[in-house]
DNA sequence: AGAAGAAATGTCAGCGCTGTCAATCCAGCC
DNA sequence: GGCTGGATTGACAGCGCTGACATTTCTTCT
């Protein structure tokens, strides 16, 4: 009795699993990717010899066939913590379609940012694209993706596009209720730290903000709308400003968590007590909001459901139609808003 | 004068470009691979004509042909916020090396994990895997990359394995001066609080303070050593029980940041000052070690380099040789303290 | 039963590239 | 010049699959 060493194992090929099922590499094909016009019986068959031989189909070998990739591109600028949780909910929704995600890292002011992406692009035959902000504001990056025929969804841009679908959340309204829920407890002085102008998220929030003011009537006070730029140092900064203005304000609203723990840093170093003499909200729920005291009254940014979203759009575009649908779809996902201990009453004194 | 509209314009393939330069089409391939045996006017005129054509090659045909596929996995179990750092510093070195990175989900709980990653290596026909911890200490992963020939990388495992590289830190060492700067400062009693078992770190970084303990004489006392898990949640009730515990700790050695900053946030809560009466030290350098107040002195995680290293590592693998050599290369990359506010000088009355 | 049409299945070329091996070129030497 | 051997280059098949189209096998209806 001979034994074969073989580690290398060449796979079971289309070919085989037709031989083993009795029909032809075609038939087989047709199960693979489940096209119609194969009886039940068959399918079970052809089904069932896969099984037995644990038949992968060769990707390159499909791709180069049918003209495909079976490749997802995702784009982003800034790594941030948000990145690796829409990307799990991207790839799982790939998967789910039987398509792959390659993340790529694309400086948005970089000089070659075109030949770059269209490199990438044509070499991986990319079927589809997702843009996480601020990618998908990019005139460079809608030229590139047009001239290779990619479609590309666009996660919360700026500016939408009648050509692009997007994904993005109702953060005015999320904002709106953020800011009735300080005004609910009396506040009336409430700062607010705006985020990083090139970020739809910003002016949102901002008028989610001031839509809620408004409601109730309450003027806002010019000098106590800043910004802080997304971020903490910044948001230090600003949120000393803030602090040593006066009146004192008696909240403030952060357009997201870095700035408000900055904000609580802030009070903090002024031997505020909060939430008595100062509230504090933020928005996104990062994990900051939960690691400081008192934890942030915040808003839940649905990350991973977004990235399922984006890929889900991909997944359903069709691709023989010319472009997408007229206009692109849009998906609007929920925000929820999470009370903690970082607001209070407003101090009687006031 | 007609125009003819070409939005699919086919790009280039490789008969074109040989065409075009006069030669074959092995030729062009040649130049493409950079493989030796052609002369530098030959190669100079192919690259021209590559240039002229902006031809890029056909991943999939390339793969089909050449039974490759360029494509390196990066497998991890929970997405944290250290992950997309770490995928970028992958991402841009395997660019380097024409190689692209798919990002893969994995859970190592899942009952079906030997599927999902064979189903997965198999049909990408991934060169090699990268395994974030802590699937790299996982029998299962390393029998089913094993069964398919797949080299793979691990980054800080819990036990090195003779064939297979790992890249990693010297936590123990970094965890010696991180107690060191408080055996400086005066401190005596010092608590310390573990990681999550499963990681290789949670015990580097517990002997590196033993280590230093020990240099300095100072008893360990074993009612201030006790688990977080890592994690803020946890930590916060770790510290309330060691912050209870009497004489009190002067310091806190927190294994991570999460777990400093719950540190901080229960020494608020009992309204010590900080650090005047609590000195905390952390270690990672994660995002919330600058968002509270005051700052974590902690060790900084070189993520960026670390996945950078690792894409290098699979890079360098030499596939025709049978497996990696022996033993399997290691790479340490060094870490960096990081000295701030929340250390101080021992309490004088403690 | 037989024709017509729909449904199911098969044949075959070829996607764009690389491995194998054969053909050609050229320098160096007698 | 003619020969030899290494350096270049080319011809061609085929990687594993799918598209287009041909063929066969059912249904259904008269």
């Amino acid at each position: 009795m001979r034994r074969v060493v073989d580690s290398g194992r060449s796979p079971a090929t289309l070919a085989v699993v037709a031989a083993r099922s009795g029909v032809s590499a075609k038939t087989v094909s047709r199960v693979i990717n489940n096209e119609p016009g194969v009886r039940a019986e068959t399918r079970a068959r052809v089904l069932a010899a896969i099984q037995q031989l644990d038949y992968q189909p060769n990707l390159a070998a499909r791709g180069l066939a049918g003209d495909r990739s079976f490749l997802i591109g995702l784009f982003y600028d800034q790594p941030g913590d948000y990145l690796s949780e829409f990307q799990t909910g991207a790839v799982q929704r790939c998967h789910e379609s039987n398509l792959h995600l390659m993340i790529e890292p694309l400086e948005a002011s970089s000089p070659d940012l075109r030949r770059h992406l269209s490199t990438l692009i044509r070499q991986l035959r990319l079927e589809g694209v997702i843009l996480l902000p601020p990618l998908g504001d990019l005139p460079a990056v809608h030229a590139t993706l047009a001239a290779a025929d990619v479609p590309a969804v666009l996660i919360a841009p700026m500016h939408a596009r009648l050509d692009a679908p997007v994904v993005d959340t109702d953060d005015r309204a999320a904002a709106r209720d953020l800011t009735g829920a300080l005004l609910e407890r009396g506040h009336r002085r409430i700062a607010f730290m705006r985020g990083r102008p090139s970020h739809r998220a910003t002016e949102q929030r901002y008028l989610g903000f001031a839509d809620a003011m408004r409601a109730h009537g309450v003027d806002i006070d010019a000098a106590l709308v800043q910004s802080g730029n997304f971020e903490f140092a910044e948001g230090l900064e600003c949120a000393r400003r803030m602090l040593s203005h006066r009146p004192r304000p008696t909240a403030i609203f952060a357009s997201n968590d870095d700035m408000a723990a900055a904000a609580v840093s802030a009070a903090r170093q002024l031997s505020l007590a909060l939430p008595e003499q100062l509230s504090v909200v933020g928005f996104d729920d990062a994990p900051v909001a939960t690691m400081i005291w008192p934890q942030l009254t915040t808003v839940r940014q649905p990350v991973r459901t977004l990235g399922r979203v984006a890929a889900d759009l991909i997944s359903e575009y069709q691709p023989h139609r010319h472009g997408w649908p007229q206009p692109a779809p849009r998906r609007r996902v929920p925000l929820e808003m999470i009370i903690r201990g970082s607001i209070g009453t407003a101090p009687a004194d006031a």
